[in-house]
DNA sequence: TTCTCTACTGTGAACGCTCACAGACAGCAG
DNA sequence: CTGCTGTCTGTGAGCGTTCACAGTAGAGAA
């Protein structure tokens, strides 16, 4: 175990010129050994596997990459209002999944925040230019130039969600928003709830279309008209819930339960419920919709539905490292959860 | 403007040959007008960038990367429970703002988690195997043994906060926790408050070390005595925020203020005070430490320290260049500035 | 024996860049 | 004219890999 980097400067790494002379064969089969092991005998196998560790050699990653043309590497792209994502803990979650599923597979993951105009142009470059080998995309509006212009440039790209307005040929992996909303909505009218207003998330969004969608089928399904005096629009924030639980109250008097498009919003609704002496869930039941910290930390804590952050990094990532390898692309939706809590 | 790639498929980008021909010079001064252009005639340098920009020639990394022996890129290395920096805001904030410092440099950010110690492994060979040119570290109790490992390797280190415990020669950069807690603690004696209780951070790490210094020095030059007894730990989360205050209430009934040295923790004493009746501000003070979301959200909103975390970011990266760039390690101490809301 | 097939191994040539070196040319002094 | 400096330019070598190819050895078939 002589790992031959004493303290202090950096040395010269060893190469797999050194390698091969050590366990007393050629670079050709060093790098066999290194890719996969195929047609190597199993004494030379074992002879280089043995110098390696005792050279402690890591392999270049930069030549290799020079003759090979991929980088082994991949983006993550987030383009748009970065501090709605930065203050997103779901959003953290899926960096989080993303870095360690790319981990696995020794693949550094290259963090890239496309906010000014500047920056969206030297990033197009750079990762056209081939310096990742593939790129996974957080963009709120989707169908953001960035996209199409990769997508054009044939980089393999896999977004978060369901890009909206965009060719079809492009890989996403997003949560079954419509079933989600449908399970919550029919949650709630299991309960005996017949008057369910909504707080819609941003129209222009595919979550947020779908949300609202999931609701409409539901109540179709269960004989209950559609209101649309008691669906009101909101765009994720806390004041947007409150302001928008204070019109369905003006809408209808004898409401008796919301759904709402994120956790976030809900809390503003629990306010302004509370404001109103109304009692949640006595008077109103109130479903919220990520399951982010917020839903616990409300009073009363949030009934709301669970995406499944950890599978879609994983998803997120397996699609990619398919697109990169050849694979046509692809779409993945994984199923919610929901998560009974006081508010219903 | 030809840009040869075109929709589709992914084209070889160009080469500095490329380059070279198309404006009629050889690599060698392509290269140069690409490394800082000493020693090129305008004339050269003009028909380069010309030849540059209707090519669409982006350098290729990798094959610098191989002569240079840089890499041009730094990890950005995250050890320990990563769930609490992945809650934290801060924590987002410090990454984008490195991530964006770095940006301005035309210099990869790679995101590295160490939590298993799998991963710590893998992670500890590729930077030692030139991978990044250096490591911005972010650690919870510092004096990490990745930390110690990295700085006898060589590499270029720069921490986030002043590692505890670990030799003199590792560049930091920190806020000024215990000037942080100074004005603090003035900041509530000058109101008139005289039984002012602490809750600390954990006292294994130096911002918890710190901020309890600046207390007690605060204390002794304002000649009010040191009660050991209304010094109570706490983890930074909010329940030991919530067991804290508690604690104090029974130690000492007469309480008139509390310090303490987090948001959450102050949201948590926020909770307890209002159970056992007591007014804030009338009968309680209450100051926090960070400037966290939570500081605005807690009702009343709090009275707090806030961290320059945009300047910190800035400042991590450049003293990080510097060190790659040859310089000696650095410290950095950066003021805090008092953010008076209601609690106080 | 000889030929073919398979399993394995070594070797040169790239990949795209930078770097050291050498050469060219101009200006100026001796 | 020669020599020297300084600015500018082109050229070959080489960074550490992988890849295609050629070659060897042994097993089995003809």
């Amino acid at each position: 175990m002589t790992m031959n980097n004493g303290a202090g400067g950096r040395r010269r790494p060893p190469t797999i010129h050194d390698v091969a002379r050590e366990a007393g064969v050629s670079r050709g089969t060093v790098s066999r050994v290194l890719n996969g092991g195929h047609y190597v005998s199993p004494a030379a196998a074992e002879a280089v596997n043995a110098a390696i560790r005792r050279t402690g050699y890591v392999v270049n990653r930069h030549a290799r990459s020079l003759i090979t043309g991929r980088s082994d590497s991949v983006g993550f792209l987030l383009t748009e209002p970065q501090e709605r994502f930065f203050e997103d803990p779901n959003f953290n979650v899926l960096l989080r999944g993303c870095t360690q599923a790319l981990a696995a597979h020794d693949i550094p993951l290259l963090l890239m925040l496309a906010g000014t105009e500047d920056e969206r142009r030297r990033i197009t470059r750079y990762i056209t230019a081939g310096h990742v080998d593939g790129v996974l995309l957080v963009s709120s509006h989707s169908g953001d130039p960035i996209a199409t212009e990769l997508r054009e440039a044939g980089v393999p790209l896999v977004a978060c969600g369901k890009p909206i307005g965009i060719g079809s040929k492009v890989s996403y992996v997003a949560a079954d928003d419509r079933d989600g909303a449908r399970d919550m909505v029919r949650h709630l009218l299991a309960q005996g709830r017949r008057r369910v207003g909504v707080v819609t998330g941003p129209l222009d969004t595919p979550g947020g279309v779908e949300r609202l969608a999931g609701y409409r089928e539901v109540l179709a399904e269960a004989g209950v008209d559609y209101d649309e005096s008691i669906v009101v629009p909101g765009d994720y924030s806390r004041a947007s819930g409150e302001a928008g639980a204070e019109r369905l109250l003006a809408q209808a008097p004898d409401l008796d339960a919301v759904f709402v498009a994120s956790d976030l919003m809900a809390q503003g609704v629990l306010t302004a419920l509370h404001r109103a002496g109304r009692r949640v869930p006595e008077d109103v039941a109130v479903g919220g919709f990520d399951d982010s910290p917020a839903a616990t930390a409300a009073s009363p804590s949030l009934t709301t539905i669970r995406q499944p952050w950890d599978r879609i990094s994983n998803e997120m990532v397996r699609v990619l490292l398919a697109q990169i390898g050849g694979e046509d692309p692809a779409a993945v939706i994984l199923p919610t959860e929901l998560v009974k809590r006081e508010s219903t």
